[in-house]
DNA sequence: AATAAAATATACTGACCAGTACAATTAACA
DNA sequence: TGTTAATTGTACTGGTCAGTATATTTTATT
């Protein structure tokens, strides 16, 4: 059944970012998962296909949770991109938090014409973009500019947290955003 | 001779660079090189040896490179924070760059308890010092703040990069560290 | 030139990898 | 309950991996 799959896709997920994508095979997964390889080649023709929905899994994911959470706790445009950071320090603090995903792939990927590198980048500038939206609606001139720069930080802060739990990145990471910020809307 | 390591040394700094470290095998290392597996094995105890070392050269001649051109286009220490980021750029740019390797490496052995991600962090780390010794000689305050920060818009801008060539994330770096700094400066 | 020592090349080991052929089992339906 | 179809388990394939034992060549020394 889809329980199955969408166990796989969870069990993957979680190695890849603990053990690293190509230090985990698929005998791992399926042990794991509770499961044989015949059944998970049944849902996916190959582990690069899995390697890629477990990417765009956990990118929807987090783009969902982030947008959710500043629709909730906002009012105004302007406010979102004061809040992002609470927000992306939220994320970066839970205890499971073990790096951005497209970020690592992108990094064992390292071929610009590999279908798994390809991904890492267009999520990272769907992410860029996202941030753009953002700064759009709170009425900054150069979104562009403000959203690489946000992103610099964001991306920033994460792979310094993935490198060592507890760094506090992304405390200076929020400092630099509002300077940054107010940069941008008086710019 | 010591000519056969050193070759080795370059062969696989270039091959993890470019098609990462765990997908590059000691038998292509040594096809490239123009050797065998028995000269290298003389040479480095385990191919994790070989990492290690690898990422240690990378890390030095990185820091001896920036080292070297902040003290040959500058006169005063308050100065050498405001180059930082055009020499920085000059690395990023140049038509070999692919990366910094310790933010890869990091990315490929994410497990803290691993040598070459302890190793990885630690050059983090270092990095992360001389930034602060910088900022300490231009007379800032909260120098590890700032260094953070700096650090942050550096690996995030070097990320950017090799995730996409051409990606223009120096240039919005630079001016946020502009930003940044002066606020540094002040506060 | 003879001998010893060091460096190199060849060929192999056991382990693991992604992927598959085929057999056993379960479920669906008559 | 008997037959068919779909799913799952077992066992295997060819290939690659890190690392090594042994054989050959080169170099250094006398």
């Amino acid at each position: 059944m889809s329980t199955l799959r969408a166990k796989i896709l969870h069990v993957a997920s979680d190695l890849f970012q603990t053990r690293g994508i190509n230090s985990t095979g698929v005998d791992t997964i399926v042990a794991v998962a509770g499961t044989t390889k015949m059944t998970l080649y049944k849902y996916f023709h190959s582990k690069e296909e899995l390697i890629l929905e477990v990417l765009q899994k956990g990118h929807q994911d987090f783009e969902t949770w982030l947008n959710d959470k500043l629709n909730q706790n906002t009012k105004q445009p302007a406010e979102k991109l004061q809040k992002l950071f609470d927000f992306i320090e939220e994320w970066i603090t839970a205890p499971d938090f073990r790096g951005m995903a497209f970020i690592k792939a992108a990094a064992e990927f390292p071929n610009e014409e590999n279908a798994v590198h390809r991904l890492s980048s267009d999520q990272s500038r769907q992410f860029k973009q996202y941030l753009a939206g953002l700064a759009s609606e709170a009425g900054v001139k150069d979104t562009e500019g403000l959203a690489l720069q946000l992103s610099l930080l964001i991306e920033g802060a994460m792979q310094a947290e993935q490198m060592k739990r507890g760094s506090g990145a992304i405390k200076y990471a929020k400092k630099a955003s509002k300077i940054l910020i107010e940069s941008a809307l008086k710019g």
